[in-house]
DNA sequence: CGATTATATATAATATTCCTATACATAAGG
DNA sequence: CCTTATGTATAGGAATATTATATATAATCG
């Protein structure tokens, strides 16, 4: 797992890309991250909750409580329009943070 | 310049990365960074200081006091032993948040 | 000749974002 | 019955950045 110090700031560009194939509830936010990172990222859920109120005040998403097949309550969060747009700048200012650390030579160019 | 949300633990690696190729001290260690990203990447001095301060206790880098050709004092770091080491994980650990963020689509593959 | 900018280090107060620990509540499997 | 999985929630703390402030000197510009 990377650590946490050099993952910091990176749970709001992960929970926006997972939410955009679709509206996924906090516990598997939580899961789809690790998953399709293969466990290189991964989040615990107290750190992952505090986030989605912030970005839900920030109308980046909107949470509905919905109840499960099973019978479990849930809130359920997905992309508002301001949060796809926020998306595209998020992404290109994370690809400059990453060509800024190669001109530094600070990681491999692959 | 890259919000400070999303640089928050870049300045480690900057900082063992332009002391790699020999001493600096503070203000310039600044100034390389900036220079070397094209702007992209800056840290004020207050952020810098207690981050030398920290890597020096950690015995990643060391410093010395000098005298500039005008007179000026001012603490030169070079990268110790430790500090050449610890580069290699730190760049890894790097591009594997990298390659996670990837498989996220969050950012692009270019 | 006075003001600003550049050089150089240092600390205090604050903000953000992550962590561990804890709490609650229910279902499924061994 | 006990553990693991599903779910949400908050308190307390740690790490790393910010702005603001302080000190001190040299160079440059109007």
């Amino acid at each position: 797992m990377i650590a946490s110090g050099i993952k910091r700031g990176t749970a709001e560009l992960a929970v926006l890309s997972v939410l955009e194939s679709g509206a996924l509830h906090g516990y598997e936010i939580a899961r789809r991250i690790e998953r399709q990172t293969k466990g290189s990222l991964r989040f615990t859920l107290a750190a992952l909750y505090p986030m989605l109120y912030r970005m839900e005040k920030h109308r980046w998403i909107r949470g509905e409580w919905e109840t499960s097949p099973i019978g479990r309550r849930r809130r359920c969060y997905r992309l508002t329009h301001a949060g796809k747009k926020k998306l595209a700048p998020l992404r290109r200012e994370w690809s400059e943070l990453f060509a800024a650390l190669r001109r530094l030579e600070g990681v491999s160019n692959a």
